[in-house]
DNA sequence: TAGATTGTTAATCGATTAACAATC
DNA sequence: TAGATTGTTAATCGATTAACAATC
C-alpha cells in the first residue's frame, strides 16, 4: 500500500482532533462542521479540512462530520485500534508514576512489565506488576511480546539501554531521559524533555514580562 | 526595550542547544563551529547560526562560539539565570515524581509548595515539602512569591483551578491536565500532554510497519 | 596575510490560509 | 431545490536552506 508521508506537523495535531472529538462524543455531538470545530480549537477550519484529506474524505458537502465516525477514524489513524504491551524501563519516581497512569490502558496501552537495576526494588508490585530486576529484561523480551518501551532511567545509560532494547526487537521508544538516542531509522523514539519543556515556559514568562514593561 | 517577536519554532529549540552545549562544557570544549555542531546536533549550520542572530551576534568570524559564553548567553535568553519558586497542584504520583525531581532546581526551580484536595496525603512530606490542603492555598499565596505551578490533576479540576490560580496571580502553568487551558494572553501556559506523546509514537510505530510492508 | 567562519541577504521549500467548484 | 459545507486548488505566508560578503 502506498502511503505518502505525512508532515509532522500535520501527526502533532490529530490527538488533539481526537481528544476534541472525544469530548464532544461524550457530550452526545453527533455532527460538526470543520467552521464550528475550529471555533472551539481556535484553529482555522481550513486547517482541519486540509488535515483530515490527507487521510481521506470523512465529511459530507452540507453536513460536515459525524463525531463518532470521525473520532473512531483518528483513533485507527493514530493506531488506537490497536492493543500495546508496554514495558517501562526505570522504576523511579517517573516510572511507578507512569505505571500507575490508568488512562493510558483506555488507549489500548498496556504495562506488562517494569525493571530496574536498584535490587530493592524488586518485588515491589505497581497494580500487579512486580519490578523485575533490569537482567532479566533478556528473558522476559524472549517470552512477551513487548510493542513499547518507556526510558525512564538517567541520561547516562539511557543510549546503551536503548541501543540493548532495539537488538532485543523493540521499535518504539518513549523516551523521558534528557538525552538523543540515536537509532537506526526503523525505530521510532518520542521524546518528553521535561526540564527543556519547563525552560520553554520560563522563556515565555521572561518574554512576556519584558514586553509588558516596555508598553 | 523592543524585542521583536521570535518564532515558537526557535523557542522550542534553544533548549536543545543549551543542552548541547552544556554538554561541551563538561567535555572542556572551548570553543565550536556552527558547522561542527550542525553535525553533532543534526541540523544544519545554517539553521543554527539563523536561530542564535536572532539574539545578537555571540560569535566570530573565522573562529566559531565560545561554548561557555553562548551556554551562559542561551541560559540567560531562557530565563534561567534567574531563580523561579513552583508548586505542584496535585499531590498523585505524577505531582510526588515532579516534587523529587532534583534536577529541576540545577536549573533555578524550586518547588515551595504541593497541594492536593486528598487530606489522607496532608503532612506527608517530600524532600521536605509538607503537602498542604488545597484550601491553604490562597493564604500561601498571599505569603509566598511563586513564580509557576505545575498542575497535575484530573482534567476535570484543570480550568477551574487554573482559573483561581491566575486570579491569585501565577502567571506561569505548567499544565499536565490533558486538557487546553483558556486563560489571559499574559499567563503563560505550557502543556505538557502524555497521552498525545504517546499516540504520536503509536501512529508512527504503526506507519513505519506499514511502509515496511509494502517495500 | 590567508583561511575559516560568522552574520545576513536571497532563494527555496513547505505549511497555512483563502477561495471556490463540487455536491450532499 | 436552495443552502450549507466539504474537498481541493491556488495564493500567501513563514521557516529553512543556500550563498556570500564581511571580518576575525
Amino acid at each position: 500500500m502506498y502511503d505518502k508521508t505525512i508532515s509532522s506537523a500535520v501527526i502533532k495535531r490529530l490527538p488533539r482532533y481526537y481528544r476534541y472529538l472525544g469530548e464532544l462524543l461524550e457530550n452526545d455531538v453527533v455532527r460538526i462542521s470543520s467552521k464550528e470545530l475550529s471555533e472551539k480549537m481556535n484553529v482555522t477550519a481550513s486547517q482541519i479540512r486540509q488535515d483530515l484529506n490527507n487521510f481521506g474524505g470523512f465529511g459530507q458537502q452540507g453536513y460536515g462530520y459525524n463525531v463518532e465516525y470521525l473520532y473512531t477514524e483518528i483513533g485507527k489513524i493514530l493506531g488506537l485500534d490497536k492493543k500495546y504491551n508496554v514495558i517501562i524501563i526505570g522504576a523511579g519516581n517517573l516510572g511507578q508514576a507512569l505505571a500507575n497512569y490508568t488512562d493510558f490502558e483506555r488507549r489500548g496501552f498496556y504495562i506488562c512489565g517494569i525493571f530496574d537495576v536498584n535490587p530493592r526494588l524488586i518485588g515491589i508490585s505497581i497494580r500487579g506488576i512486580e519490578i523485575r530486576l533490569i537482567d532479566e529484561l533478556e528473558e522476559f523480551m524472549k517470552t512477551n511480546t513487548v510493542n513499547i518501551a518507556a526510558l525512564t532511567i538517567p541520561k547516562a545509560k539511557a543510549p546503551q539501554v536503548a541501543a540493548d532494547l532495539v537488538s532485543l526487537g523493540i521499535h518504539a521508544i518513549w523516551n523521558f531521559a534528557p538525552t538523543d538516542l540515536n537509532l537506526p531509522k526503523d525505530v521510532m523514539v518520542e521524546n518528553v524533555h521535561l526540564a527543556e519543556s519547563l525552560m520553554r515556559l520560563s522563556y515565555n514568562l521572561k518574554a512576556a514580562e519584558e514586553s509588558g514593561e516596555s508598553i
